[in-house]
DNA sequence: TATGAGATTGGCT
DNA sequence: GCCAATCTCATAG
């Protein structure tokens, strides 16, 4: 079949039937605060890369399972940004990596290592190849729904490393090129601002432009992955 | 068509 | 702490 890379990416995820959307929290959501829920505005979304990476900690990845809702805070993240040799996007256009071309606030999600999934944000202005790796979250609702989807484990390692995460929130390349800015089957959402203080390191995992410092975490977070010298 | 490397994980020493 | 598993994609031939 005649396929384009180049051609507008209508993503195909985004049309993409999605499971109900979640009703607001029980009760007057309207009294109890803006619902943790909420979409982000992509308006809100800094464009610059390692800006968005530092944004979106704290924030939640909310993903809706025929169970039930799952979600859970952002508490690591990495920055791939513009001529960043260890970006997928750094090579030019791929079919893979198409998704990180998108406008901002695009899931980009691949399979690596054979066996892990990883949940990409897509950044900067559409047609620069840029994005976010969410490395880790919180768990915050559906823990059971992630414990059946990730096998038993301690609360602390169901989404402690973005392949756990991935599989913890049952995310696949079905989820490739979605819009994370509109309620459907993944979204980002505000959560409840709770305080942070944000750590930098060099990112995990790399072996290009190793010794830059553009990964972000929650210091003090139990929930963050990585060697502890990396945390401190 | 073949091959090498990869934004990881989990099991074993 | 070390290392194999396992598969997809990009690149070379």
């Amino acid at each position: 079949m005649a396929r384009s890379p180049a051609s507008p990416i209508t993503s195909a995820a985004r049309s993409r039937e999605a499971p109900d959307p979640p009703a607001p929290a029980s009760g007057g959501a309207g009294r109890d605060g803006p619902d943790p829920l909420a979409p982000l505005d992509r308006s809100e979304l800094p464009v610059e890369t390692a800006a968005l990476a530092r944004f979106l900690i704290g924030k939640v990845v909310a993903r809706a399972l025929p169970e039930g809702v799952v979600s859970g805070r952002i508490v690591e993240t990495e920055a791939y940004g513009v001529g960043d040799a260890a970006g997928h996007a750094f090579s030019g256009l791929t079919e893979r990596n198409r998704s990180l071309f998108l406008e901002r606030g695009h899931a980009y999600v691949y399979f690596i290592y054979g066996r892990s999934w990883m949940l990409n944000v897509s950044a900067e202005t559409p047609g620069i190849g840029a994005g976010v790796l969410i490395r880790a979250i919180e768990p915050r609702d559906g823990v059971s729904i992630m414990r059946l989807n990730r096998g038993t484990g301690p609360l602390r390692d169901l989404a402690r490393g973005p392949g756990r995460l991935a599989a913890a929130l049952r995310i696949d390349r079905s989820l490739d090129g979605l819009d994370l800015c509109r309620r459907g089957p993944l979204w980002l959402a505000r959560g409840d601002a709770a305080a942070h203080e944000i750590g930098e390191s060099v990112r995990i995992g790399i072996s290009r432009e190793a010794d830059r410092l553009l990964r972000f975490y929650v210091r003090d977070s139990p929930y963050v992955s990585g060697p502890r010298r990396l945390n401190a």
